[in-house]
RNA sequence: GCCGGCAUAGCUCAAUGGCUAGAGCAAUUGCAUCAUAAGCAAGAGGUUACAGGUUCGAAUCCUGUUGCCGGCACCA
């Protein structure tokens, strides 16, 4: 009888498609990403889902400017979106995109489950036409348009409103008891003192004509379609297959208790407040854990078009490889704040720690293991002939070591990694896998095996043990690194993994 | 403006009110030569933003000042 494994699951946040994706989209989803291959090697059964949002009136706009349909736009930028698989090496099960049928479906039966707390309700705003877009009071200059410094119109039209009012009581108990877990604290308090500060019920659709048609629908209304996170909020249920109430969505969200919503800090109160009352009102499972991180910003500053200072993940990758783009970001930016990208901060990073440090001591280890089996097969050669494959396991990689000192290091990093990584501090586990490795270094000088001794071949079996935990610590992080490790611990052929820059 | 957070070595960050405020990177010197000029060791680097206060004792707690950051609803 096959046992039944946890089930994990987790999101990101489904990003806009009118642009490339930046490095900052890159951050979330190897965070993602590693979060989903520790769970992976814990054995669990593990649902990783991401995609794209697609039907925002930004959409709409970007396809205007560059004089092609919404469509296009948006199959032309998703698929750059998907791509980012291969290029940054990401095992995500699942890429829903909004335009999906299967989307829609669910999107607007996530609607009428709320029906009960929906109602219509007149909303007047100021409307500039050049832009045609609402704005507040104080976005306005002057009491004019920023953009076409014109005086926009009080428009006034019916909308379907959602009554948020409804669910503070409830919404309050749930984040504050941790029912629905906010990473980190601070967050957390922004979200209660926001619910604290009191609850409006909220407009959820939008006309139609405003969008050019392109949205989904509100049912029964076509004159309306769904606000965008309405809609896209929804995609975290429709991929399992909520529109169909399928048995997918039964057992990965209705029964299970760990589902992990990876988001950044500008959309936490989407994900913290109104999804929750959405999910309440539907009388739908909640997820348990909201982890947000920071922005990525670029020498110091937010990446955007005007200043050209945007990173694209696709030239860093071509230029360094995979690896040290997914070690970069998850060692160097603090994951739940703003961190910083220079090529300077890259490239000193991946020289100290991936070339001199992980990349060296595999290095010399493995020409260390290379020379001892050689002198071993020739001495074997020398006193009878052709006794061939007992050699692989001369010097290989001791499925225990003797040496008490090591095994406690080991075991050392292995809890601080653990513990980090339960608290999305993927620095953390980073800086404790180095520190084994920087111990394996000095272990190097301190026992000399490169000379001839009775214990040369234990020393080195140990290092060879050190590694190969080395490499299954890496394998979350830096997953064809780790490969590549544990290939060359097994064939002694030494192969540079990092070259200096 | 209101609410909250932060300020520690050149850089990135540690330090339940308690030993001489610690690591890594960068830089200096020595040792080593298995290794990708990588490794190891040592010394150097500090008015813990500033000014007061509480305490036997403060980076840590309190008050004030300055600076930076975040949140303050429908960003369609």
């Amino acid at each position: 009888m096959a046992k039944k494994n946890k089930k994990f699951y987790l999101s990101t946040a489904l990003p806009y498609v009118n642009e490339f994706p930046h490095a900052g989209w890159a951050l979330e989803i190897i965070q993602a990403d590693v979060i989903a291959r520790y769970h992976r090697l814990l054995a669990e059964d593990v649902f990783f889902l991401t995609g794209t949002d697609e039907n925002s009136l930004k959409n709409v706009r970007a396809a205007e400017e560059e004089g092609m349909s919404v469509k296009k736009l948006v199959d032309r930028n998703a698929k750059k979106f998907h791509e980012l698989k291969d290029i940054l090496n990401l095992s995500f099960n699942d890429f829903i995109r909004t335009t999906e049928e299967r989307h829609i479906k669910g999107a607007q039966k996530l609607w009428k489950a709320c029906q009960k707390d929906i109602y219509k309700k007149s909303y007047r705003g100021l409307y500039c036409v050049g832009c045609e877009e609402f704005y507040k009071e104080n976005e306005l200059e002057n009491g004019l348009c920023p953009e076409h410094k014109t005086r926009p119109d009080l428009v006034e039209e019916e909308n379907y409103f959602f009554r948020l009012s409804k669910y503070q009581d409830k919404l309050k108990t749930i984040i504050e008891s941790d029912e629905a877990k906010i990473i980190p604290q601070v967050r957390k308090n922004e979200i209660i003192s926001f619910i604290n500060s009191g609850l409006e019920d909220i407009c959820i659709s939008r006309l139609s004509e405003r969008g050019r048609g392109w949205g989904i629908p509100v049912p029964g209304d076509p004159s309306q379609i769904l606000w965008t996170w309405f809609d896209a909020l929804s995609n975290y249920v429709n991929a399992l297959g909520y529109g169909e109430n399928s048995k997918k969505f039964q057992e990965w969200w209705q029964k299970n208790e760990n589902k992990l919503h990876i988001v950044g800090k500008g959309i936490l109160r989407f994900h913290g407040i109104y999804w929750i009352a959405f999910l309440l009102s539907a009388k739908l499972a909640l997820p348990k854990i909201i982890f947000v991180h920071g922005y990525l910003t670029s020498a110091g500053q937010k990446m955007s078009k005007s200043l050209g200072n945007v990173i694209d993940p696709f030239e860093l990758v071509k230029k360094y490889g995979c690896d040290p783009v997914r070690y970069f970001l998850l060692r160097e930016i603090p994951p739940t704040e703003d961190g910083d990208f220079t090529y300077q901060k890259f490239e000193e990073r991946y020289n100290a720690d991936l070339a001199s440090g992980l990349g060296n001591l595999v290095a010399r280890v493995v020409t260390l293991a290379a020379e001892l089996k050689t002198q071993k097969s020739n001495l074997k050669n020398r006193a009878s002939k052709g006794s061939e494959g007992e050699d692989e396991n001369e010097v290989f990689i001791a499925p225990e070591t003797q040496n008490l000192k090591l095994k406690e290091e080991i075991k050392k990093t292995q809890q601080k990694y653990k513990k980090a990584l339960a608290e999305f501090k993927f620095n953390e586990a980073l800086i404790s896998t180095w520190d084994l490795i920087s111990f394996c270094d000095k272990y190097i000088e301190r026992e000399r095996p490169w000379e001839k001794s009775e214990k040369q071949l234990s020393i080195i079996n140990n290092l060879l043990f050190a590694l190969d935990n080395i490499a299954q610590l890496l394998q979350p992080f830096l997953p064809e690194t780790s490969e590549k490790i544990k290939k060359q611990l097994k064939t002694k052929k030494s192969q540079p993994l990092f070259p200096r820059i």
